[in-house]
RNA sequence: GCCCCCAUCGUCUAGCCUGGUCUAGGACACGAGCUUUUCAAGCUUGCGACACCGGUUCGAAUCCGGUUGGGGGCGCCA
């Protein structure tokens, strides 16, 4: 039976480098039929906190990973106490000579070999690695001995975790052999830097899962990127499902070497789940955005209109948050210009233009995207212009903005009476112009 | 300082195990162009890498050794 684990230690959020390693884990158990187990290593009184507890519940259930059994440490000192205990009876471990009342596990002196899953064959030589702490002077397991009796005991068949262990991995072994248990095998997975180069932390960029969910990510994306981080499905494949990462997961691929997290990749791949997300679906991530944001009341919105909105505008944004940042002028009474777009406006009196434009608008029985674009077509046409020479200040006048989704869908979304009064807006702004 | 891991485009990677099909493929980013309407979407296209030195071999990105470079660890933190 296979069984891995995942176990972090609720002294700081679930980060990059973590989720990604709790991936790996939940990939080769569900690849292989077999167990995964949550383990919260709060052995640490004083730095574990139910806050930050929660938010690794909250963010590895917002990714998507599910576990089949839930352990704390912080409830297994009985355990810890009893085995080491056993190593004092049996002189492979030691009381602390200073009277603290430590255990200490006295190192042997051998080479260790670590076969691992990733890396091959592994030794170290324990001459270089002093003797160990089991138990604390405060009564409380260290990491090594409480990860190591845990794993036996709760059977892990595969211990996956990050390169930065294979350190640890040596002592560990010692006390697997000290106290007569099998070893599991072991796969170390390369770690996760910041595009500069060093470790990811707070300097270099956001750190927790939660920081990104904030920004805008989507779980399916962040899971799509994060497994494409030291390992890769083959075939050119970018885009992968949790599902079919299942199918297709071999701890023997993954890579050796660390990888650099790259934001612009990992929001490539956020518009492209956003762009083929359902818009029913995606509304319901946006709407406390809109709230946040004032734009919409409570309960009272239009519920098919605000999907409308969101089909314009899931195309060409990275994040959700973009969604609530572009289409404010949606929402708003007036418009606010921006600087570029005021220009834009003022470049060229069309005064005569919009006024017709406006009464075109206003004459509209239908105020669709494609009679909205009908009557911009005519009124071009009859006026003898290029369509970009009016088109880029329509928008302008109309969204305070150069840029955005198609415009005739914008005018038809915004609805006639919005639309005609920015025109009106937009003729008073040009008359004002030419008096000066 | 000691120990350990790693080394393909700027970044993520395919290829490496089982040398020849690799004048090294894809993606992101970047540049150019297209899209009777913008770009922040889409399409086309361009730029761009086997760290270095030696060895093995008819032949090396692929195997071996070294150098250099990067990363990690050396807590009564986890």
């Amino acid at each position: 039976m296979i069984r891995t684990r995942f176990a972090p230690s609720p002294t700081g959020n679930l980060h990059i480098g973590g989720a990604r390693t709790c991936l790996f884990n939940w990939l080769f158990a569900r690849a292989n039929n077999g167990k995964f187990i949550l383990r919260i290593e709060d052995t640490d009184k004083a730095r574990s906190k139910q806050e930050y507890l929660d938010e690794i519940l909250n963010s590895l259930k917002w990714l998507g990973f599910d576990w089949d059994e839930l352990y704390f440490q912080s409830k297994r000192f009985a355990l810890y106490s009893d085995l080491a205990d056993k190593l004092l009876k049996q002189g492979k471990a030691y009381e602390a000579e200073d009277g603290s009342g430590a255990i200490i596990l006295k190192m042997p002196q051998k080479i260790v070999e670590i076969d691992d899953l990733i890396h091959g064959k592994i030794q170290f030589d324990t001459a270089t690695i002093k003797d160990q702490v089991l138990i604390k002077s405060d009564k409380t397991p260290t990491y090594n001995f409480a990860c190591v009796v845990d794993d036996a005991d709760l059977k892990i068949s595969h211990v996956i975790r990050g390169d930065d262990h294979i350190s640890n991995t040596p002592k560990q072994i010692v006390i697997y052999e000290a106290l007569g248990f099998a070893l599991p095998a072991f796969a170390h997975i390369p770690m996760i830097l910041s595009g500069q180069g060093g470790r990811l932390s707070k300097r270099t960029g956001a750190t927790a899962i939660s920081e990104y969910r904030n920004m805008g990510f989507l779980a399916e994306a962040t899971v799509n990127y994060l497994s494409l981080l030291g390992w890769s499905p083959g075939d050119n494949q970018e885009i992968i499902s949790k599902e079919e990462s299942v199918k297709k997961f071999s701890i023997k691929d993954v890579n050796h070497t660390a990888a650099a997290f790259n934001l612009d990749k990992f929001q490539w791949i956020n518009n492209y789940y956003l762009k083929n997300m359902d818009s029913e679906k995606l509304l319901d991530i946006v709407l406390p955005l809109f709230k946040q944001k004032g734009y919409i009341k409570d309960d009272n919105f239009d519920r098919n209109w605000l999907i409308d909105l969101i089909k314009l505008f899931k195309e060409r944004v990275n994040t959700v948050c973009e969604i609530a940042d572009w289409s404010g002028f949606f929402f708003a009474e007036d418009v606010t210009f921006s600087p570029e777009a005021e220009t834009k406006l003022r470049e060229k009196d069309l005064t005569q233009e919009f006024i017709i434009l406006r009464d075109k608008f206003a004459s509209l029985d239908k105020f669709d995207h494609s009679s909205v674009e009908n009557v911009f077509r005519q009124i071009i046409e009859k006026l003898n212009i290029k369509s970009k020479v009016l088109i880029h200040p329509l928008r302008a006048a109309v969204t305070g903005l150069l840029i955005g989704p198609g415009i005739f869908e914008v005018i038809a979304l915004l609805g006639k009476d919005k639309v005609c009064k920015r025109l009106d807006q937009a003729i008073k702004l040009l008359s004002t112009a030419k008096g000066e």
